[in-house]
DNA sequence: CCCATATAGTTCAGATTGAAAACTAATTGG
DNA sequence: CCAATTAGTTTTCAATCTGAACTATATGGG
């Protein structure tokens, strides 16, 4: 007998539209909407809206915001929103630094700190100590604004496995089955933290704060070459949790060696590592060698020029075959790719138009406006979608002060 | 405000339960449970299981069985079983033959018929006017047998609007954006008839009828090289519909121009027109072909077998790209690589393991076992599908005789 | 200033439906 | 033939939605 699926229960109608009610406030966002409104919006009967919300209200994760005057005649509604006193913060781990944003439920972003941090080769334990000093600022500045933590995202450039909370797997970090603690960082947050990969919080970024649709591959450009596949706005990690390894993608049969084992892979034609070493940058820090590689662009230095000429064109192979496998319509860059975007659209979308005629159109490869902050958005977000999506058993954790 | 989610009603509860009844008794198959082991199984009570067993009975889509007896003491139960006597039509048309199956509501192949046809080129009526006559052989076998047709299925090699029935390309029949009308071909059914994707249709029938796991990729084949992905034991079509395109994937960024528009693409070297040219056997029908090419290897002809080599080495590299991009962990193999499998298989091993190794496991490399039925039985599935996941709309739609 | 009108939100009866427990039904085995 | 055991039904209760009636609070014309 297979019990995968969960029997219905009355109570769950109710866990449901809880859901749905704080969902509609959610997207509503500035609107502010009233139970009148939520309730036309839904479907539900203003009975059943008022039923909820006083739920709502009462577990502090919704607030009414005095009343709502249109002009209009009749009695005007409570304006209702996600409460911004209730925050979760979100951390990353990269290669060269550390960072930490307090996100309030709303998505807005109350507090950011970043830190330069050498993490290659460290221990886990170093890094952990040092973010846990960068937490103890959102911490301080959450009390400062009388916000209290609901929970956190760490993301780090690696595979994860969230249950666990380990990293699997960090080659740019030089971690390998590392066990992480990341509770510590945000001690009494009541929905704890969560661990996640770098390159999927940014994709939930940029879904849920940025320019996302429904339906996108964001492809990460920092060390490594990674992806974030978002499917009906939710992101597809496959069956084993590594799904969007856009890095690895074979676009050359004849290619040289990767890291991974395998040959010809993107990462080993549009990687960091590939293009400042291709386009004779490679000394120094990454800030020199980024430094140095956009002035040789904006003067027009062949053998630059053509380094992320290569890049993209390969870049273009990978999507097109990402497109053709997965129906993928929309593209969003981020990471160097976004950086050097000038000179890689181009041959980017030259080697689309080559491999996949028609299948992308131009205007659906857009660039992250998110910059730095959409991967801690996303590592946050995850933990907010997670409250908003599950409401019930957020009230059933026990009413907040 | 955003409606897309539908509000959540008391009725909802009894919606997906009767659903997961359904579900229980599908998925046990032979075993034929009583109402106390669906109690046991899905979790809920017995009072609970015994009034939707009675609303599922009275419908017609389950019927009691006699007693249950297993020799152990207390009174023995009623076995239970999808109806053996409500029954869709899963048909096929591809280049070469039409064919039709009676499937009842238990997937059993009740009657299968196909006759040789040349349907390239060939106006849409005239197909589905032959196709016709197979239906109603289909129609008289399921009278025969007291087999009430609750609706059908067609399978086609080409990209479908279900919503519209139409065909939107399917460029080995040489159709282009051709309006169907498939209701016709089974006047009465009250679940009228569903087009889909040959491949899409032969992936879910080895899915629900064969050996296919929750997540696996489908590579089919046939004229062209087509792909059905399953995830989480669903189909995986993407935001327009399109995606499983395998045999568009850029195995080789210098390779030929592929009827695509692309170049490069898998069809160009693992399609069956290139697989016969490449060996030297492109001479006669396609059963001629195929008979000389299996000659030719089982002689190890030189020619035929680098051929085959070559076919095997790019479906590698098409699949670690898919495996990466997906985290695809199985595969089976369908149509003509299913037939080439002995030969094809090594070189294809080989490939995987060079561009990405490890990451498929050589024995979730396999080969369809359902031959030419798959496509049939996951045509018809997918009704049957539809009606194990929404028994109270088909309640609803009212008892048949 | 007052009252008709309009809109927001609450209260309450009624319906659906699953849980829990008590009950009836049918079988085995000593 | 009866105790033990298991299957299935009936009854009572609680959760929670809908719908209708009701209360609350605004605008605007006379």
């Amino acid at each position: 007998m297979n019990e995968s699926t969960a029997p219905g229960r009355v109570g769950d109608v109710r866990r449901r539209n809880l859901s749905l009610v704080l969902d509609s406030i959610a997207r509503t966002g500035d609107a502010k909407p009233s139970r009148a409104q939520l309730a036309a919006g839904t479907g539900l009967t203003k009975a059943a809206v008022s039923s909820l919300v006083a739920d709502l209200v009462e577990s502090g994760l919704v607030a009414e915001v005095g009343l709502y005057r249109d002009g209009e005649r009749g009695r005007p509604g409570q304006g209702l929103e996600l409460s911004s006193r209730r925050g979760v913060v979100g951390m990353e781990i990269n290669v060269d630094y550390l960072a930490v944003g307090l996100v309030d439920l709303g998505g807005n972003l109350r507090f950011h700190a970043s830190v330069e941090s050498r993490n290659r080769g460290l221990p886990p334990e170093n890094v952990m100590e040092r973010l846990g000093g960068l937490a103890a600022e959102a911490k301080a500045a959450a009390a400062a604004e009388k916000i209290s933590i609901l929970g956190g995202g760490l993301a780090v450039p690696g595979l994860v496995d969230e249950q666990r909370n380990m990293v699997l797997s960090a080659p740019n970090l030089h971690w390998e089955r590392e066990q992480l603690n990341p509770r510590s960082l945000l001690e009494g947050a009541p929905l704890g933290v969560r661990l996640s990969n770098e390159a999927n919080s940014a994709a939930l970024g940029e879904l849920w704060y940025g320019a996302g649709q429904a339906d996108f591959l964001y492809v990460s450009g920092e060390v490594g070459v990674g992806g974030g596949v978002i499917i009906g706005s939710e992101l597809y990690t496959g069956p084993g949790g590594s799904a969007g390894e856009l890095g690895h993608i074979v676009v050359h049969p004849e290619g040289p060696a990767c890291s991974c084992g395998g040959a010809g892979c993107l990462e080993t034609f549009a990687g960091q590592e590939a293009i400042f070493e291709a386009a004779g940058t490679s000394e120094g820090s990454l800030g020199e060698r980024t430094a140095l590689l956009l002035a040789a662009l904006a003067a027009q230095d062949p053998q630059a020029t053509k380094a992320v000429h290569d890049a993209g064109r390969y870049l273009g192979v990978a999507l097109a075959s990402s497109a053709r496998l997965m129906d993928i319509e929309a593209v969003v860059l981020g990471g160097h790719f976004a950086l050097l975007s000038e000179w890689l659209r181009p041959a980017l979308l030259a080697s689309l138009e080559r491999y996949a005629p028609g299948l992308l159109d131009p205007k659906n490869l857009t660039v992250s406006g998110l910059e730095h902050s959409g991967t801690l958005l996303g590592a946050a977000g995850q933990v907010i979608r997670s409250v908003i999506e599950s409401p019930f058993e957020f009230l059933l954790a026990g009413k907040l002060a």
